[in-house]
DNA sequence: AGCGAGCACGGTGATTGGCTAAGAA
DNA sequence: TTCTTAGCCAATCACCGTGCTCGCT
């Protein structure tokens, strides 16, 4: 269960899976749908999309998570906190998109940035 | 006593929904929080997954994720949807969402959802033809994209 | 190439972002401005008034926790036990 | 033809707080 | 060390999924 292993894991998942069933999702597919629904310049949206996100969304956060709870290991502690997803969005540059959702300056002190 | 006219009640009970101090400004209808993000608790549990047995999450980081997932689709979503509507269609379909997340460098994302996506086909187009068609055809050729007309 | 020099006005960018996704931020950013006022400033306690109530009517273990067979209205208490306790064995102090 | 928005309906899992150890400080 | 806080439990009910009708392509 490592970083460098996690997209590799994820292929080899979905060739297991033999038929998707869109219904027993872990996320729900009205809500995925609902968000996607205040973008304004949204007006339909196929069925296929809120299913694809889903998955997304999953892949989305077991690779955060997993990138802040490197940092959590860092500081010695055995609880995830905000600073750790701060630190891992500022050290990847596919998390750039949530520069606004979680600035630079929640990153906790005596920690020195890349 | 019943209520005759209710033009538009966005308070469902008699909760302080966006009121929490002194702070009413409504410009059209206030977004609640299940209205912006998905449910904490199936945050929680993807979460879990990669984090040890022992391990904690702190509520602020279990929120922050909530709020970041959404950002993710918002952000994937509004590429997308500017690609369809490059496309003269009215509707984002899942391959909108593919070049998206290659368009903004989730590369990792394309493999998988590709495969994902096209067993969900795969399946709908089984189900369709086992159900209807069950007795005229159900030859499975191997590289027909499109549809054939037979 | 003339303006790609990633500038922040809401927030402090760092000197570069993702190229690809540098444009799509700046969109967001403004969907978001407009999105802005329909968005309360501050979580919620709860969600729910109805669930609030119903988490603080239940019946709760010694340790705080929920706990199941809720005997509703009183009743003539035959025997004021409490705890069903099958066995000798009742450490069940353990999670905090 | 097919496919999605909008509605009503019924089933169900997300929501939820007090206590206290775990652990952040 | 001091003191903040996250996990633990399960019953209700808001919401998710489904099946319609109606529109558009």
């Amino acid at each position: 269960p490592t970083i460098d292993n996690f997209w590799p894991n994820i292929v080899n998942e979905v060739h297991g899976i033999a038929q998707v069933d869109a219904k027993h999702q872990v996320l729900p597919l009205a809500r995925i749908k609902k968000i996607m629904k205040l973008d304004e310049n949204a007006k339909m949206i196929a069925g296929e999309a809120p299913l694809l996100f889903a998955k997304a969304c999953e892949y989305f956060i077991q690779e955060l998570t997993m990138h802040a709870w490197v940092h959590t290991e860092e500081s010695r502690r055995r609880t995830l906190q905000r600073s750790d997803i701060a630190q891992a969005i500022a050290n990847y540059d596919q998390f750039d998109f949530l520069i606004d959702i979680v600035p630079r300056e929640e990153i906790k002190p005596s920690s020195a940035q890349k | 006593m019943s209520n005759s006219e209710d033009s538009q009640q966005y308070v469902k009970e008699e909760d302080e929904a966006s009121g929490d101090e002194s702070d009413k400004q409504d410009s059209g209808i206030m977004l609640r929080e299940q209205d912006r993000f998905l449910p904490i608790c199936n945050i929680i549990k993807i979460m879990k997954v990669p984090v040890p047995q022992n391990g904690k999450i702190a509520k602020d980081a279990r929120e922050c994720i909530q709020e970041c997932v959404s950002e993710f689709i918002s952000f994937i979503s509004s590429e997308a949807i500017e690609r369809s509507v490059a496309e003269n269609r009215k509707t984002v379909n899942g391959d909108d969402l593919l070049v998206a997340f290659s368009n903004l460098g989730f590369d990792n994302y394309v493999e998988p959802l590709s495969i994902y996506l096209q067993k969900y086909r795969e399946s709908n187009k089984s189900d369709r033809n086992l159900f209807l068609d069950s007795s005229y055809a159900q030859n499975e050729d191997a590289g027909s994209t499109h549809d054939g007309k037979q | 190439s003339e303006d790609e020099s990633s500038k922040g006005e809401a927030d402090e960018e760092p000197l570069y972002v993702n190229a690809k996704q540098y444009k799509r931020i700046l969109i967001r950013r403004q969907a978001r401005a407009k999105l802005e006022s329909r968005i309360p400033k501050e979580r919620c306690k709860y969600l729910h008034e109805s669930r609030h109530r119903h988490a603080m009517n239940r019946a709760r273990g010694e340790g705080g926790r929920f706990h199941s067979a809720q005997e509703k209205g009183d009743q003539s208490g035959s025997d004021s036990g409490s705890l069903p306790m099958s066995q000798s064995s009742s450490v069940t102090l353990s999670r905090g």
